[in-house]
RNA sequence: GGGAGCAUAGCUCAGCUGGGAGAGCAUCUGCCUUACAAGCAGGGGGUCACAGGUUCGAGCCCUGUUGUUCCCACCA
């Protein structure tokens, strides 16, 4: 068998195969299973219009980590998965498609277009499936839901139908941002602000008879077509006298008031500022207080609506440009200032968004919010980062109402029913008949939910609530949410918004937060720079594993990381130098033996290798429980590559190729052993690999996911031996320091005496010391030799070598390198004296670290002590 | 205006409850040593942004400064 294995590892092969076999043995999917632990985890459902993109590939990797290391430490694990929320990309997407075949969803209909969205859905909806499967995520894809699905619907409609009994939700007419392009209102979290260069245009407004005037600045200009009023502060000595005049909006002809409202701040531009109660959220205040007509300007595509005088018909900036233009001829215009502002874009289409007013519905938060601040606070939801709450909080404490309606098809219908005839609105989960008021014929409101206020639901609403289902009650509350910090808004308090009102506890205990993952200057992957990273092409390349690895390392949570191919070929390496260990360890296997390991036979470095595997796995398990997974991932790395591969199995290939069969025997079967241990806990971080690795191996189960989690009790450790090998490796280190210094081949063997205080630890260290140091004969002793001047003497801490080399020696170089040695040591143990002479510190530090010190004290001593004789020596 | 993050080797970043500064990549030297050149062995490279403070002891805690990034709220 291992010598079909190819120098090289081909992930392609592998990965492909491995995927469909977990998928198709049903290896992941999850039942109520009273005998176990329950733990959970919730996944934002990918938006299915788009491909996988870095995104996903963040989240995917984290959390299938996770997970597989739960479920290798015995919980029942659920990965509740959904491939789409209803989202306005979805339906823009699906119009774009529609305008190439020359139709609009208005001439087809509702139910048409729907059909469609669901032939959309399923489509691209298996394709995310698959792409995920790629990264090796272990979804229960059996259970997938989609939060448009019959079930959940039923959800959404009963927590709509609750609050607004509750009085939590209303219709009415507010100010709401309106992206023109996907013509539908937005809520404030979905408007992203960039600062865009413009102007700031100040405009002279005449008395009906010109006696007076006054000048407002706009960053609007043709907002003004809508103007009610002019508003200045009643405490503004400049303008007094002109509250309760008029003056006549110029080009427009219109004449309006001039009011008094504290909203005005004498500091800002002229003092006096226009009144728009139909497109900006304070104008519609002020135009409240003081009684002021509303109007809009604006139809829903962004033109200017019958309304507009001249301007009707023309796009928002047309008018903006053609009013500018008049108002400097019939010199109105005083001045245009170059001015930046913030400038509200649609999150997902980037288009201007306008503020108008509009008749939508509205969930009241304030009140909502409160049990939510509170979970984080009790710590019944916690963050990873822990930083993470402020921003919870700073959104939380400060929310506004949220603005649900959405003028879209794709979505939960509002179950609100008006009647035709008495015109009184009810709302039901299900459709009544008749109204119930008046008898009358019922139509339903036109407008869906926002998508979020759906996906707030997604973990109640996917396992059957409202009935109290088996699942329900076993998985909620769920375990973990993982997910980046950009839609802590969106999704992550809403989810617990929802879940405390509906449920009336958290749905779940712990937030992880994960970064962006950028380009390699830092920006953001997006289209319309063409900087994105196809997550699939990077598979391709480099595998799953490679992808998933460079993905959890060398980034703490929480933070930002740029994607660098250098990184990901980096852990192709490892992927590459893990399958290679194990081509070593399977051409040795042992098969005749029973897989049981004598620890009576064990050499030093068997001991040392036992030792470090069972610290790395308590360590990496610590990590693990942490969400330290950066770290978990590093110290695997660091024990397979540079304990296992640089040292144990050097060190194993001398007692292998020895003719001793007991030594073979021993050998093999601890490296078998550490191997198929180390795969177990790199499992969770690069599953493809190991499981092909694992299933090599003799004695394997079915499939690596299901063994259970390493335990630190089932392996031995040796705190001793591994002290003493970790000084032999030190001496083996500074011999071939020498050796290059002084640029002796490696086929010139050379002799070495060892000095160490115990050599009953060291029982057959010769062997594999003869390997590491290219050595003709060792001698390990407690006794120092009587040393040549020719030799090179190395001292480390517990053990000292002598290196003849006879002919090699040039004794000025070497008393040149040991004047060095002396004087680093002089420098360690003044640092030591230092520490150890100062009072407060015996005092006042913990008595571990002044042992600790005094212990060091002791050996750079003894150490410097035996360098001077050696310098003495060589005069 | 409010809040948060970051500043550590040439680059990208780790660094746990404060106890002798780390990794990957890059670089230099020497190696095709029968698991691996996607590799091996060895080396060089850091006033932990700056200034104070707390402490026996600070990359880590506190205060301030500078630079930088992000989020939220925004005066037309």
């Amino acid at each position: 068998m291992q010598n079909e294995m190819p120098k090289t590892y081909d992930h392609l092969s592998v990965e492909q195969s491995w995927y469909e076999k977990w998928e198709k043995n049903g290896y992941f999917h999850a039942e109520p299973n009273p005998d176990k632990t329950p733990y959970t985890i919730v996944i934002p459902p990918p938006n299915i219009t788009g491909k996988l993109h870095m995104g996903h590939a963040m989240d995917n990797t984290l959390q299938d980590t996770l997970i597989r290391y739960k479920r290798m430490s015995g919980y029942e694990t659920l990965w509740m998965p959904g491939t789409d929320h209803a989202s306005i990309a979805t339906e823009v997407k699906i119009v774009e498609a529609m305008a190439k075949e020359g139709i609009t969803k208005r001439d087809i209909g509702r139910e048409k277009f729907l059909e469609r969205a669901w032939e959309w859905r399923n489509q691209y909806g298996s394709t995310i499936v698959k792409q995920l499967r790629k990264m090796g995520s272990s979804c229960d894809w059996e259970r997938e839901r989609f939060t448009m699905d019959e079930g959940c619907n039923r959800a959404v409609l009963k927590v709509f139908k609750k609050l607004y009994d509750k009085g939590l939700i209303y219709r009415g007419d507010r100010i709401i941002n309106w992206c023109p392009s996907c013509k539908t209102a937005l809520s404030d979290a979905e408007v992203e602000y960039e600062e865009q260069a413009s102007h700031l245009w100040h405009i002279r407004y005449d008395a009906p008879d010109k006696s007076y005037s006054i000048t407002v600045a706009t960053t609007r200009p043709e907002t003004m077509l809508g103007d009610t009023a002019i508003a200045v502060n009643p405490n503004d000595e400049r303008y007094t006298d002109l509250i309760g005049k008029t003056v006549v909006i110029p080009v427009v002809g219109r004449e309006i008031p001039i009011v008094g409202d504290d909203y005005c701040e004498m500091e800002f531009g002229t003092g006096a500022v226009k009144i728009t109660p139909g497109h900006d959220p304070n104008d519609f205040e002020v135009g409240k207080r003081c009684n002021l007509p509303v109007i809009r300007v604006f139809t829903d595509d962004g033109h200017i609506n019958e309304l507009g005088g001249k301007f009707v018909g023309m796009d928002r900036f047309e008018c903006r440009e053609a009013l500018c233009k008049e108002l400097i001829e019939t010199g109105n215009m005083v001045r245009i200032e170059d001015y930046k502002h913030n400038v509200g874009t649609c999150y997902r289409c980037h288009t201007t968004i306008e503020t108008l007013v509009s008749k939508q519905w509205f969930v009241s938060m304030k009140e909502l919010a409160q049990p939510a601040i509170e979970a984080v606070k009790s710590g019944a939801v916690r963050f990873v980062p822990e930083r993470f709450s402020k921003t919870y909080f700073n959104w939380m404490d400060n929310i506004r109402d949220w603005c649900i309606s959405r003028q879209l098809w794709w979505g939960h219908r509002i179950p609100a029913y008006y009647c035709d005839d008495c015109g009184e609105m009810t709302v039901s989960e299900t459709a009544p008949a008749a109204c119930p008021h008046c008898g009358g014929k019922l139509h339903q409101d036109e407008d869906v939910l926002d998508t979020w206020f759906s996906s707030g639901m997604w973990p109640f609403s996917t396992m059957g609530y409202p009935d109290e289902t088996p699942e329900l009650k076993y998985f909620y509350p769920t375990n973990t949410l993982c997910t980046g910090y950009d839609i802590i808004f969106f999704w992550v308090a809403r989810m617990i918004v929802f879940g405390c009102e509906v449920m009336g506890k958290p749905p779940f205990d712990t937030v992880y937060i994960h970064g962006l993952v950028r380009d390699s200057l830092g920006r953001k992957m997006s289209k319309s720079l063409g900087n994105g990273i196809d997550p699939l092409d990077v598979i391709e390349k480099y595998g799953a594993d490679s992808l998933r690895f460079s993905l959890v390392t060398g980034n703490a949570a929480g933070n930002d990381m740029r994607f660098y191919w250098e990184k990901v070929e980096s852990a192709r390496n490892f992927c590459n130098k893990v399958y290679n260990a194990s081509r070593f360890v399977l051409m040795n296997l042992d098969q005749d033996v029973d897989g049981t390991i004598d620890s009576s036979e064990l050499s030093i470095a068997d001991k040392w290798i036992l030792t470090k595997l069972n610290s790395t796995i308590s360590e990496v398990t610590k990590n693990l429980d942490a969400f330290e997974l950066n770290i978990a991932a590093e110290k695997i790395y660091d024990f397979i590559w540079g304990a296992f591969c640089d040292w144990y199995i050097e060190i194993a290939k001398s007692s292998l190729y020895s003719e001793n069969a007991d030594e073979k025997k021993r050998v093999s079967l601890v490296l078998q052993k550490v191997l198929s241990t180390s795969m177990q806990l790199l499992h969770p971080f690069m599953p493809f690999i190991t499981e092909e690795l694992y299933q090599r191996l003799p004695n394997h189960q079915e499939t690596i996911m299901l063994t259970s989690w390493p335990k630190e009790e089932d392996i031995p450790s040796y705190p001793m031996e591994a002290e003493a090998m970790e000084s032999l490796m030190e001496l083996v280190r500074s011999i071939r320091n020498v050796r290059a210094e002084r640029k002796v081949p490696l086929g010139q063997k050379i002799d070495v005496h060892l000095v160490v205080t115990n050599p009953e630890l060291y029982k057959s260290a010769d062997l594999f010391l003869k390997k590491l140091i290219g050595a003709g004969t060792i001698t390990i002793s407690d006794e120092r030799i009587e040393a040549k001047k020719t030799d090179i003497h190395i001292v480390c801490e517990g053990a000292e070598a002598f290196v003849p080399l006879a002919s090699l020696v040039d004794i000025e170089k070497e008393k040149e390198r040991l004047d060095k040695e002396i004087e680093k040591m002089q420098s360690e143990l003044a640092r030591a004296d230092g520490k150890l002479a100062n009072e407060k510190f015996i005092s006042k530090a913990p008595e571990a670290v002044v042992n600790e010190e005094r212990r060091k004290r002791l050996v750079i001593a003894d150490m410097l002590e035996t360098l001077k004789k050696r310098r003495i020596d060589l005069d």
